[in-house]
This record gives C-alpha cells, sequence and structure tokens, in this order.
DNA sequence: CGTGGGACCTGAACGC
DNA sequence: TGCGTTCAGGTCCCAC
C-alpha cells in the first residue's frame, strides 16, 4: 500500500510524539514480523534508549535510537500508530513498541507483510535503494534512466533505480508527462524524460500535501484517511473518462503490476 | 541484464 | 448465505 506519500505522512504525524520517548519494552504476537531479531534480543538492545530522529527514506521508516536503528516497512497493508495499549486498538496489530508515559507504537498489519528490522547502521538502505525523487532534479533523473531499455513503468518501480516510487503514484506521473507505461526507457528523448522527473515530484508532493491517499488499508497515524485518492487522474478509473481529455481509462498489466494509463494522452 | 512466475498473507468485492 | 475467484499501495527469490 503507502508508496512515499503515505510513509512521509506517516513519519510527519507521529514524529512530535516520538522525539525524546524512551523504550521500555516491547510486545509481539507474530515473532515473524521481526525479520532479523528475536523480540528478547530487540527489547534488551533498545529499552532505556530515547527516539532521537524519526525519518523516512525511500518507504522505509527508520527511527533513530540514540545510534541503533529500528527500521520499519509497511508493504501493503502496514499501519503505525500510538496506542495506549501493547496490542493496540485493532486485530492486526502484530508488533508494539512500548514507550514512557504508557504509549505504544502499534504496528498493525493485516496481511502480515510488513516487517520491523534492528540494526546498528543504515548503510543497508543506503546499498540497496536509489535516490530520492523528492530532491533529483530533471537531469540527474534523465541520467538515471541512461542505459535502460526496459518498460518505463518497470524502471520507475525499481526501488534501486529511484526510491519511494510506487503503483499508483508510478501510473499518474507517467500520465501526466504523457508517456505509454510500455515505452522502453531508452526511446524517451531527453526532453520526455526531464518532464517524467518533474512530473514525479509534482505527483508525490501533490500525493504528500493531501496527505496519502486512503484506498483501503492507509491511514494517517491519527486513524483519519488521507485525501490523495480524491485527486487520482488514472489510477483504479478502469473504463472511467480519462480527466484529462475524458477518453476511457485502460487497464493493462505491465510487470506484473497492474496499469492504467489513457491511450488518448499517453501514445505508444 | 532482464523477465516471468511464485511465494509471502489476509480481506474485500463480486459472480453464481 | 455460502463458496469460489480475483484483486490489492510491495519485495524477494528462482528459473530461464
Amino acid at each position: 500500500m503507502p508508496e512515499l506519500p503515505e510513509v512521509e505522512t506517516v513519519v510527519r504525524g507521529l514524529r512530535p510524539d516520538l522525539i525524546g520517548r524512551t523504550v521500555v519494552g516491547a510486545w509481539t504476537d507474530w515473532p515473524k514480523v521481526l525479520d532479523d531479531v528475536s523480540l528478547v534480543e530487540l527489547t534488551a538492545t533498545l529499552k532505556g534508549r530515547r527516539i532521537s530522529a524519526i525519518f523516512r527514506r525511500g518507504k522505509y521508516i527508520c527511527v533513530d535510537l540514540e545510534g541503533v536503528f529500528l527500521v520499519i516497512h509497511l508493504r501493503m497493508t502496514g499501519r503505525l500508530y500510538l496506542s495506549d495499549r501493547a496490542e493496540g486498538d485493532d486485530r492486526w496489530v502484530h508488533f508494539s513498541l512500548a514507550l514512557d508515559q504508557n504509549a505504544h507504537m502499534a504496528f498493525s498489519d493485516s496481511r502480515k507483510f510488513g516487517r520491523v528490522l534492528l540494526r546498528h547502521s543504515l548503510d543497508f538502505l543506503e546499498a540497496k535503494l536509489g535516490p530520492e525523487p523528492l530532491t533529483l532534479s530533471d537531469a540527474d533523473f534523465a541520467d538515471i534512466l541512461q542505459g535502460s531499455t526496459r518498460a518505463v513503468k518497470t524502471f520507475l518501480l525499481d526501488q534501486a533505480k529511484i526510491a519511494g516510487i510506487g503503483n499508483i503514484y508510478a501510473d499518474e506521473s507517467l500520465l501526466r508527462a504523457k508517456i505509454h507505461p510500455l515505452t522502453p526507457v531508452d526511446r524517451l528523448s531527453r526532453k520526455q524524460a526531464c518532464a517524467l522527473g518533474a512530473e514525479i515530484r509534482r505527483v508525490l508532493e501533490a500525493g504528500i500535501a493531501h496527505e496519502g491517499a486512503s484506498i483501503s488499508w492507509y491511514r494517517k497515524p491519527d486513524g483519519n484517511k488521507g485525501e490523495s485518492q480524491q485527486h487520482f487522474m488514472v489510477y483504479g478509473r478502469t473504463n472511467l473518462p480519462c480527466k484529462v481529455c475524458g477518453t476511457a481509462v485502460q487497464r493493462t498489466v505491465v510487470g506484473q503490476r497492474g496499469t492504467h494509463f489513457c491511450p488518448n494522452c499517453q501514445r505508444r
């Protein structure tokens, strides 16, 4: 579910409530959510540590506990919020971090795809993720595309090339840039590549401004829905009129992901 | 290097 | 009502 705008919204919502809090324990009812560590080991490592920062890298949430990092990926249905109970406020909470003042950072995830990692360095993230799209110039984005023959939609979803774009914002960016999702990257002109970079930034920034897209599971930490879905131009609009030209939006599959595009605005 | 299939999981929506 | 199918914002692993 969550892509860059949703993850960023979660981080911004939690930050004021988390900074400065001290860990007093941890809880899980499904240890597999802890990818690389046992609950006992995680608790021993974090107990007594203070949260000094929380930030996003790609779609990962990084909680800095004085040099030790709790790294969380929400995958498809993950939610993160504060609760006054270790088991959280819904039936899908599988992990929580107990903090002082009787607060718990609850990780809810109905599909159980999400993971919580404990690391002493974030080098592993830098090794696997491409640059952040929001701070990437059009020219640098165009340079990243160099040398690839893949379908542009597939390329945008490759986190090693550029970090944070997911299925929704890939489709939305391509519509706005008027590029067909199956276009081979090496057949884009420099001008088209720069335009795509600009539209990616615009779409992601709008997604953040609307506090993320609540199609199904995603909620802000305060429990409310984001509003980004109200502004989609193609995503999830199969057979509905394109918001640019009115042509019926088509759905196809690219790289095994449902892909929405306007056959009039986005010519091959 | 790139792609396709499957795995990991559960819930919602829809057809019959 | 109940059952079967399909789809879902993501990522990893393996075969080819």
